[in-house]
RNA sequence: GGGCCGGUAGCUCAAUUGGUCAGAGCAGCGGACUCAUAAUCCGUCAGAUCCAGGUUCGAGUCCUGGCCGGCCUACCA
């Protein structure tokens, strides 16, 4: 089954940040998933590489908007890398063969009769050369930037007849209650549906730096029509030799809150104007918050994710974004809660739970895992957990599947504690027990400890396959994630997953 | 102004359609054990579940009214 997993494009023209690194995770964990599960993924990232700020910061360095693209969007494409992002395809939106597509889909929606031209009227700045939204307008109808007063401008524009999907898209979040997760984001958006939609301009004739409107060439496409539509020329030509869109439409989408409006009632709506299935579903998440305050780098505790990456590796990061806030609300994250959740969780509950486990085969059996059936008790706590799991990723509660495997981490700690194994070991060589019941818990603990690195991979793809190659089980088949369908392996040495003299310095 | 969401142990948060739901993790304190990365496990502590009314046999869980906080309220991307 083909499936599609996007994160949003990224507007060149910052420098990749933690919020990128979060969103390019999330959706790698639902796209290592959905591959355990056998689905044929296609996952998405890219840059949005068109509009204003661009050509200006081009134009302001003497380059044109294309060097400075070429420039910036390798940057993004190289964070992917220490991330350990699995991404099938980056997109850029310079890229011909996605304007091309752009042009053939809008031109779709004009012959569908949702596009016509007119005025668009507002408060425009003669020196930002641009129109200024209400919010941005500042005392007296002046200019935020320049002070200036603002004049009232007509531009001759092409309008995308928003208004006529009111009715279809209330229907939409009527039908599918869950489409957009969570929920607050979901009443945030019909609320605004609600409320009435007006039509929004399609294309630009102020600037050039865009994908020309076929039918208008002194027009450009407004950058937001030509941004979204990535998630769907990109299958075009995104794996090379095959042409995707059947397959694998409609897509999942990982956005953060403050680009809902665009992804929950613009681009359904668009989508609806040509006759194109809207997408299965959009989880937003919140922002990551620095000691309570939006990022920024006054305070000495940034978390700069490339650097914690280099310390901690690329799993830790991963597993602690997402543990510890989660996903869809706002969430604080520091260097010290990094740290600490990489000792008390990734070193000491997981971690330590496979040294210990490998560690009492070695010794008791010469690293022999008995092939015998695992402890019934333990067998029934597994029991439907990887449906579990599934399902919750399904439905976008990332964090919630995680908690559900990292409670089963926890019991394997605590089944080792409750039948101590050291001393079944010492009964056994008093003979005054057979070698069953030693031969029971070490099974169940490898097996617990495969089925545990099975789940876990999408969060910690690098660890677990250490660990599932140290117990000769490297299989990720989702079929696997069951306990008690894996083999009883020989059990080889395991260095310590999360050792825990880094970041001390 | 209108709308949405939240306000539960020191901290971060859970509690299906109202009925052992007052919980977990972290932090603190005490103890046990030795397989393991001085790891793990157990016990313990605390909370009129923001306030005031109301519905009900029974309400964090529903209704009304407040208080506090966050967010949205249209074309920067």
């Amino acid at each position: 089954m083909g499936y599609e997993i996007t994160t949003p494009i990224f507007y060149v023209n910052a420098a990749p940040h933690l919020g990128h690194a979060y969103s390019t995770i999330v959706a790698d964990v639902l796209a290592r998933h959905h591959r355990q599960r056998g689905d044929d993924v296609f996952f998405l990232t890219g840059t949005d590489e068109h509009g204003e700020p661009v050509a200006n910061v081009a134009a302001d360095r003497g380059i044109t908007p294309q060097q400075l693209v070429d420039e910036n969007a390798p940057k993004f494409e190289a964070m992917g890398g220490p991330l350990e992002a699995s991404n099938d395809f980056f997109i850029r939106t310079s890229d011909e063969r996605h304007k091309a597509a752009v042009q053939e889909f809008l031109t779709l929606v004009k012959d569908n009769g949702y596009v016509y031209e007119g005025d668009y009227e507002g408060w425009y700045c003669p020196k930002c050369a641009d129109f200024k939204t209400e919010s941005e307008i500042a005392e007296g109808n002046t200019c935020p930037i320049h002070g200036i007063p603002l004049i009232r401008e007509k531009e001759r524009n092409w309008f995308f007849r928003l208004s006529a999907f009111q009715e279809q898209l209330e229907q939409l979040y009527a039908e599918r209650p869950d489409w957009v997760v969570p929920a607050v984001r979901r009443n945030e958006a019909l609320a605004f549906i609600r409320n009435g939609l007006q039509d929004v301009s399609l294309s630009r004739n102020a600037i050039s730096w865009g994908v020309t409107v076929p039918w208008d060439p002194e027009h450009v496409f407004y950058v937001w029509w030509d941004a979204l539509l990535n998630y769907r020329t990109a299958l075009r030509f995104g794996r090379p030799g095959h042409d995707l869109t059947d397959s694998h439409w409609p897509p999942v989408h990982v956005i953060g809150k403050d680009i809902l409006k665009f992804h929950t009632i613009y681009w359904p709506a668009l989508l609806m104007a040509a006759g194109v299935e809207v997408p299965e579903k959009v989880l937003v998440g919140g922002f990551l918050l620095v000691d309570g305050a939006k990022m920024s780098k006054s305070k000495g505790n940034v978390l700069d994710p490339f650097e914690a990456v280099e310390t901690f590796g690329a799993d830790a990061v991963r597993f602690y974004l997402l543990r510890e806030v989660s996903f869809g609300s706002d969430g604080s994250v520091s260097l010290d809660g990094l740290r600490s959740r990489y000792e008390t969780e990734l070193a000491n509950d997981f971690g330590n739970l496979a040294s210990r486990s490998l560690a009492m085969v070695r010794r008791y059996r010469d690293g022999q895992t008995p092939d015998v059936a695992v402890d019934p008790a333990i067998g029934a706590e597994f029991e439907g957990l990887p449906g579990e799991v599934a399902r919750l990723l399904d439905g976008g509660q990332i964090s919630q599947a995680l908690d559900a495997v990292w409670q089963r981490v926890r019991r394997l700690n605590r089944y080792v504690e409750e039948q101590a194994p050291w001393t079944l070991a010492k009964a056994e060589k008093a003979e005054s027990a057979s070698r069953a019941d030693l031969d029971r818990v070490l099974r169940t603990l490898v097996e617990g400890v495969r089925a545990t690195a099975v789940l876990l991979h999408p969060w910690l793809p690098a660890s677990t396959e250490k660990l599932l190659a140290a117990i000769g089980c490297p299989d990720l088949d989702w079929s696997g994630a069951a306990l008690g369908a894996g083999p009883a392996p020989a059990v080889g040495e395991l260095e310590p997953l999360f050792p825990k003299d880094v970041g001390d310095a």
